[in-house]
DNA sequence: ACACCAGTTGACCAATTGGTCAAGAATTTT
DNA sequence: AAAATTCTTGACCAATTGGTCAACTGGTGT
């Protein structure tokens, strides 16, 4: 990080590729702990999934633990990222809009992730506990507190603001957890384009009309 | 059950024991698994939880795998008995605030059994795909059909039966899949029953609202 | 009293797991 | 080119795991 630049200058050495070693351990390592849970997952697998030697893994991540909460903060970090969406809008109808379609950007390209992330949370959050409590919290009250502005100002129906993102987010996430599921009442395929197309319009739809929204604002 | 029964009358005796037995360690396991995950999981902890030896669980469960799919079966069943509740009404606005109601009270009442159906599917649904592709699909086709009449008879509004029953789904499990995080930003408190309430009657108000109907119909 | 059988259990085992380590290969720095 | 640092890896280890087994217990019917 800080240490003596001889060159000032490019150099396409050492750092750029330690940081695609741990990028394409990283996706492994989402994969497998997706696909079989942390307890389920296995050094060894993730280390052949990422094309290496075990002990090379631990080499760049010490301990399992260690490799996991890292899978997890990352997923954290998009999570968040698609949340600011909430924010870049002024009106309901265009900040729920834009919020419901990259939350179902991210179920739909970062599937593996997601379901890390309601696995964790689901087994009671033992690594990212300090984010639920904090980041997770400001950001939900200060959204709690837009959305009773939107309707004291009556651009919206009154509804419970928290209940209202719950069911954004199981709805949005939903698509990611459960797409075993859904692509098995698809016939067994996945979604195709259309189709996660008519997924989006369809939770826009509803959610919008059901806090008094006329979609046909957007 | 259908055994020589010498004695026509009562007897409280051998085969009740062994159910009371066997549920016991099926409630066990199942809290378990929803907390560590199948991997995570150990046989030891499920015995523990149980109270009695290990091997003793071996003799009423003869693997792992076997329990487990007892603990999956038994949830499915649970979760199909509600969905009876969608045709018992009339109507859509009883039928479907009926349903959410009903798998409201399921996310309070069987959380641990929430989450192992969810971990499952989320998992690939390895022990459970036959379900999936037989008893699920059909139940929500003939479903779909449903809402696909009503909608023609103008009760509701026009939207994609499917995705309607994915937000019913992923709405109400929410609560019991990601309790951890609803108690956390409840300030650590798990939901009293007035919130429930608030849940329930937030979920229909905007979910009925979503597809045109009037809940003052209720 | 006896045999019979479902149930119980501590001791045990082979396999797998996360993690270590020392020796070597690459790469950078001097 | 040599020294120093970073990376790579096969072999290894202690701990844990699912599962087995033979001996034991206790109730039931005869």
């Amino acid at each position: 990080m800080n240490l003596p630049a001889k060159h000032p200058s490019p150099r396409p050495g050492q750092k750029e590729r330690r940081l695609a070693r741990e990028k394409r351990i990283l996706e492994a390592a989402e994969k497998v702990f997706a696909e079989a849970g942390f307890g389920g997952a296995t050094m060894q697998l993730i280390a052949d999934m990422a094309g290496l030697p075990k002990a090379n893994l631990h080499y760049y991540f010490p301990t399992k633990e260690a490799l996991y909460r890292q899978v997890v903060e990352n997923i954290f970090q998009i999570w968040l990222r698609a949340a600011d969406v909430f924010d870049s809008a002024d009106g309901p109808a265009e900040a729920i809009a834009a919020y419901i379609d990259a939350k179902m950007e991210i179920s739909r390209r970062h599937p593996a992730g997601s379901k890390v992330w309601a696995s964790e949370v689901m087994h009671g959050a033992p690594v990212i506990q300090d984010y639920l409590e904090h980041t997770l919290t400001e950001w939900t009250e200060g959204r709690a507190r837009v959305i009773e502005r939107w309707i004291a100002e009556g651009r919206m129906n009154r509804v419970n603001p928290h209940h209202l993102l719950y069911m954004l987010w199981a709805t949005t996430q939903h698509y990611a957890d459960f797409n075993h599921q859904i692509e098995t009442l698809n016939g067994g395929k996945p979604l195709s384009d259309e189709q996660w197309e008519e997924a989006k319009a369809s939770v826009k739809q509803i959610i919008l009309a059901g806090i008094g929204i006329d979609a046909s604002d957007l």
